[in-house]
DNA sequence: AAGCGATATACGCTTAGGCGAATACGATGA
DNA sequence: TCATCGTATTCGCCTAAGCGTATATCGCTT
């Protein structure tokens, strides 16, 4: 990543792409396991991971491994006005209606009939963030 | 300009600049008469004219032309998270140092004696914006 | 250790977009 | 009409960063 003059332009360049703020509209209430972006996004596995990484480079979002499983949650930045726009531009996200579509897959995929063969076993959402990013 | 997928993705490409974050910074409650730009920023002019069309072309700036000179202006976008997202940005850019030395020098060019030759003569920033953005 | 599933990274290619330098355009005034 | 000034655009070059493919890594299980 490149090094940036002011704060705030690392934080539009991480925004600056739809499959990021694909990512950043599933992480909005819940800490997410790469299995379920893979399987919502619908993209090859490479992309997502990599889209996670810069994402993880601009210290957007944090990790947790839970076996072969990585869990990536929003960071809420420490900056007032950071934050302020990040929350702004989720509240815009959950107004789409592609994006809402990606919720609807979410629980199918989480919640719904494990159809989904390699999906069995994987590890189900837990809310995060709900206080810090919502309230 | 690329065709974006989400309004929100023009937004943030358009403020993942230091030169374009100095520019709107500038505008914030004035219009700005291209000229001042170049000699606030101390950027060749082709640069900052650059700028400018990226931001005309994301339609987040107006232009009004007088006589030679090309005056710009911030618009509101009709999106209200966009509109919150810039109020925000433009916060947050009024709290940094190096830019609010920008408005010294905006306000030395403008209305401290013209030492400068090629600038004597050149019409004074209007305000504008005033309520819209700060209101 | 070997194998497998989940995830991350490397590689090569392509494109958006930044830059300086040169040039074109448009309005004014001689 | 011609020169000049302010501004916009074009050109060639370069880098950040996107993509698909292939491969590496990591944790678990046998």
């Amino acid at each position: 990543m490149k090094a940036h003059k002011y704060p705030l332009e690392r934080l539009f360049r991480a925004l600056a792409d739809p499959t990021r703020l694909r990512l950043i509209n599933l992480m909005a209430e819940q800490e997410i396991c790469v299995c379920y972006f893979v399987e919502v996004i619908d993209a090859p596995q490479p992309k997502i991971s990599r889209h996670l990484a810069y994402l993880r480079r601009a210290g957007m979002v944090a990790t947790r491994r839970d076996g072969k499983w990585m869990h990536y949650r929003l960071r809420i930045p420490p900056d007032l006005h950071a934050a302020s726009i990040l929350k702004t531009t989720i509240d815009a996200l959950r107004r789409d209606k592609e994006l809402q579509h990606d919720f609807q897959r979410l629980n199918k995929a989480c919640c719904g009939p494990r159809s989904l063969v390699q999906l069995i076993g994987a590890p189900v959402p837990i809310e995060t963030n709900k206080e810090s990013i919502r309230g």
